[in-house]
DNA sequence: CCCGCTAAACTGTGATCTCAGTTAAGGCTA
DNA sequence: TAGCCTTAACTGAGATCACAGTTTAGCGGG
């Protein structure tokens, strides 16, 4: 396996600071999924205990609580027979399945998200789609991931519904090693302002039905754009076809 | 404390029997997530780490990554500034929050599931609407919710998506401990059954929309009877109301 | 009889160690 | 040079121990 890539992953995790009133398996857990949700880890790439461990600068028993917790999240996955864990390498079948949750939840969560919004949130969320139209023109992929998912996390947090937010997140975790490779496509990007624009001016309208529909047409464009993206470059992850 | 009740949730778990493919954790795992879904642990009671290993014949690791994992999918929470993990005790707003969650969801899987469901599946489905029936008329609260899931199960399976799937079962596993003490009401027997009956008649005429609509109309009807059962009995979780 | 204090028993957390298994590397033979 | 076999290094799984904190039970004093 290549080392340097995973090198590189690791490299952006520092040592964990050791604040007093949380665990360390809650801060190796959140570091992980943080990082998992903007794409550090590629879909395949081995994670060992040990190395975690060493990484983060703790014991192996919190890291294997916290990637265990991903395993159950759906955002880590046991391999081989050596039952190392591993970013799951997604199928057609799969991502069609999140696409369709994700319309579901994200649709709803959107059109509820009308009534509990207001004036700053609306400031707040066009800042993340203006920082998201600068990332895009300068081709900076990190920062355009973590404004994307605030754009959209703004909308859904102001639904005020914990459990449907972190069932979205959980979506979002799934897919995060994958829209990496994803955004690198250009006409990607315009595609999403322009539906981010709808759902702009849906906000202003108050229109829940225009920004269900804006949003979901996000979710399926981009859907569209990763099948195509990942059947152009056979190599990476396996059989992705039939996802348009 | 009550240790009375404990000491029965804990006796219809008996030792894990130690096969060699699955690790012990695994099973951990499954045994109390399927002992949290039929709701053989009641809102509030307090799960630790050391009696359970004792209960199951193993040591507090396994169960530890077990009642992680229950965390991390909402079917434990940490509860005192002792960090003991508890069955979660739902507020009304949350109750409503996975209702929604589940009408987006099982309405959407029913309708994927008229396409690949068959006539074996029907019959399996009728089968378990059958139990259903007998075990609502002998008052046997275990059977009854047993056939519920398993009637409910069988259709969502056949949409054939796992993650769907699986979201879903999560969203049961939340609300698992509060219905077994909802469906003590006898009206809700009769509503639910009726519920069942269209969708059992929407399965055989190959209706997708019927049968979406009689399923989104059992999980309200669930919905309202919990909460009206639980504003009755309002000693047991606490404030519900307002879920009509 | 009630309140407050003390001590014992409980809680989860984290680190360490052993074990069984798999993987990978390196040297030896044909 | 190619293939096989041995061995060393890695993988996760589970048990155990020490620690700090909280809760609770019990006893003593008012």
């Amino acid at each position: 396996m290549d080392r340097t890539a995973e090198r590189d992953s690791w490299s952006r995790l520092g040592p964990l600071a050791l604040a007093d009133g949380t665990t360390a398996q809650a801060q190796v857990y959140l570091r992980l999924r943080e990082a998992l949700i903007s794409g550090i880890f590629r879909p395949g790439e081995e994670i060992s205990l040990r190395r975690t461990a060493a990484a983060l600068g703790t014991s192996v028993t919190p890291v294997r609580e916290a990637l265990r917790q991903l395993e159950s999240d759906g955002g880590l996955e046991v391999f081989g027979g050596n039952r190392v864990l591993r970013v799951p390498i997604l199928t057609a079948d799969q991502l069609a399945d999140i696409r369709d949750i994700r319309l579901q939840l994200e649709g709803f969560a959107a059109a509820q998200a009308i009534e509990g919004i207001g004036p700053a949130q609306i400031r707040l969320i066009a800042n993340a789609s203006a920082i998201m139209q600068r990332a895009a023109d300068a081709g900076d992929a990190d920062l355009y991931l973590e404004s994307n998912w605030r754009f959209h996390a703004l909308i859904y947090r102001a639904a005020n519904r914990p459990i449907l937010m972190s069932t979205i997140e959980g979506m979002w975790l799934r897919v995060g090693p994958l829209i990496r490779l994803a955004v690198t496509a250009p006409f990607h990007f315009e595609r999403s302002m322009e539906s981010h624009r709808a759902a702009e001016a849906a906000l202003q309208a108050r229109d829940a039905d225009a920004l269900q529909a804006a949003i979901m047409r996000d979710i399926s464009d981009a859907a569209s754009d990763l099948g195509h993206t990942l059947n152009a470059s056979p190599d990476l992850p396996a059989s992705i076809s039939a996802l348009t």
